[in-house]
DNA sequence: TTGTATGCGTTATCAG
DNA sequence: CTGATAACGCATACAA
């Protein structure tokens, strides 16, 4: 129940005045104080164990050193949960204190968190979604800077997977590994639709370029919407009976898993019989024997380049063009996650 | 970038003072207010949309409403995220900010997380655990109210799951359908420490119970204290060769799904030749086939009922008797989810 | 019934 | 070089 250590009591501790030992403490420009007695009233308050009070100098400064984090649903969505991490992470090293809110996406709670974030006074939002789509911000955030996590807002700057490079990545590790009868499961057009997907267009562009550059054709593909394990059975069900492919690539872990079901139904050995590489590393595709080689979703390294692009953007001048232009997109690498479901296969 | 409404902009709009607005928003006991005027203050603040400033009501009424969550890894941990949801929720009924930060249980990050909140001044902290064990608090909580979630802190109150009532939930669930030859997997003396666990004792106390209680003992007990896939795996290739059960319970979903592995390779059919019951519902337990039958770990509902207990103790008179008492355990009932894993069995 | 004065802990301005 | 003094926005004891 120790009595809060403030100014004043470093200030009568020291025999100088209270602005004087804030000068010190926040090595103000403005006038030199001699040494000598900047150093005792470090000592003085490191001493009497003195931090200064955030509300009061937020009060004071219209700078609270604070983030609002607010999310559709990631925390409840098990494998994007990453994200908060990451936050939280870069947050810590800068000592800003993130203010948290999850809303389902609702207008009337999206609202409602910028509301009270905004009367808790911090210096700049963080809007997190589950799964990269657009949505709109129905807040006022009252001229504060935001940024999208995993998402797009029109207006405003966002970071997202790179999509693209990871479509390109995933189908040249299967040419790397002498594949060239490639079955694809998962292509929809329903998923094109940016309120449904912001990214999955960039996935499959990335994989039909490489597949063209590498002068390939999927020997067989499957299309479907609904991204369950259920697809990729029926899926490799269908490939299996109508083509040859060496290789299945999945637009995600839960077909991957629904082809790792019907493999094993016809006895067919993964990756001695047909190799599996997909997309988003959940949980799921560790757990699996082989565990899926997959292109990870960067949920964590996504929270926390966010934060800090935010955090750059709070230091920079107010007005000066600093990191500010324009809202863009910054994209994060998807690792490749190499398991042991791709194995190396001889000239066909 | 519209400039902040201020108490005194109310005030200059209706032509009374400061305190009289405040009064009126606050609806003091003090003084009565002539509707009137009331109702016209409350019309006025509503046009101009005002809200007040917490920061600076804080700092006069040293409470903020707002709560600190410090966890060691439940945001990584993806399972154990849904905590923070339920902490989210209950928080937001009752318009309070949650302030978070994640410490992996390092001494230093929990320390350096206390500290940084309390400069913000919280009026409460949730300390919560991925996995339920006894930990230290080695951060100077200077008298706050603290209740732990899903673990344990000598001298601090905590939320748990009530993993006694789950362990003869189980067992029950298993006799209930027929079940007589029941083998089991994960005993260990290891998780009876409650620095590894502070409840795993209690699951398997249950246990035990229910069985005795049934007149049952178990044809099989495979020990092992590293509650992976490969335990599941290896136990049950050694119940299906010494003995002859119907059913096979097991302390975690990994190790369910090892026998799911198992099973498969025998040829084996769930639930047909034999049943399987669980504890804890990962995600991976949803996915299998069939779906797995398990009790499951309320970490929603233990975030929530720890924020609401949290809140109703800062309601509380500050030295009254009130919920305070001594340090307590509030136990959340584990849910026993019902899927495809469990069969009914004919009299053996 | 309502207004005035004061303080919460800081920081910033401006004299001394 | 340093110390009063004011102000941030609000709530409250007290005066009117």
């Amino acid at each position: 129940m120790g009595k809060r250590i403030t100014l004043a009591d470093v200030a009568a501790r020291t025999g100088l005045s209270a602005s004087t030992v804030s000068m010190v403490l926040n090595n103000r420009p403005g006038s030199r104080i001699p040494e000598a007695t900047a150093e005792r009233v470090r000592e003085v308050a490191e001493e009497l164990g003195y931090a200064p009070d955030r509300t009061a100098r937020g009060l004071r400064t219209g700078r609270s050193e604070a983030l609002g984090f607010i999310s559709d649903e990631v925390t409840i969505t098990r494998y994007a949960s990453a994200m908060v991490r990451g936050i939280l992470d870069a947050a810590e090293e800068r000592n800003h204190a993130i203010l948290m809110a999850e809303t389902d996406n609702q207008a009337r709670r999206i609202d409602n968190a910028v509301r009270l974030m905004r009367t808790r006074h911090i210096d700049g939002i963080l809007l997190g979604l589950m799964r990269a789509r657009q949505v709109d911000l129905p807040a006022d955030v009252g001229g504060l800077p935001v940024i999208i996590v995993n998402g797009h807002v029109d207006g405003y700057s966002s970071v997202l997977p790179d999509e693209h490079q990871a479509g390109l990545d995933a189908v040249n590790h299967l040419v790397a590994h002498g594949h060239r009868k490639i079955a694809f499961i998962g292509r929809a057009a329903e998923h094109l639709e940016p309120r449904i997907s912001w990214t999955i267009g960039r996935r499959l562009a990335g994989i039909d370029q490489a597949m063209h550059d590498a002068g390939l054709g999927f020997v067989h593909e499957v299309h479907g919407a609904d991204w369950e394990p259920e697809l990729g059975y029926r899926g490799a069900d269908e490939i299996f009976d109508n083509a040859e492919a060496t290789a299945i690539l999945t637009a995600n872990d839960r077909i991957a898993f629904g082809v790792y079901l019907a493999a094993q139904q016809r006895g067919l050995s993964i990756p001695a019989d047909i190799s599996v590489m997909s997309f988003d590393d959940e949980q799921l595709a560790s757990y699996v024997l082989p565990p899926i080689t997959t292109m990870q979703l960067p949920y964590l390294q996504m929270g926390r380049v966010a934060a800090e692009e935010l955090l750059a953007r709070l230091d920079a001048p107010l007005s000066g063009a600093g990191p500010d232009g324009p809202p863009g997109e910054t994209l994060v690498a998807m690792p490749l996650i190499e398991r042991g479901s791709v194995a190396a296969q001889g000239a066909s």
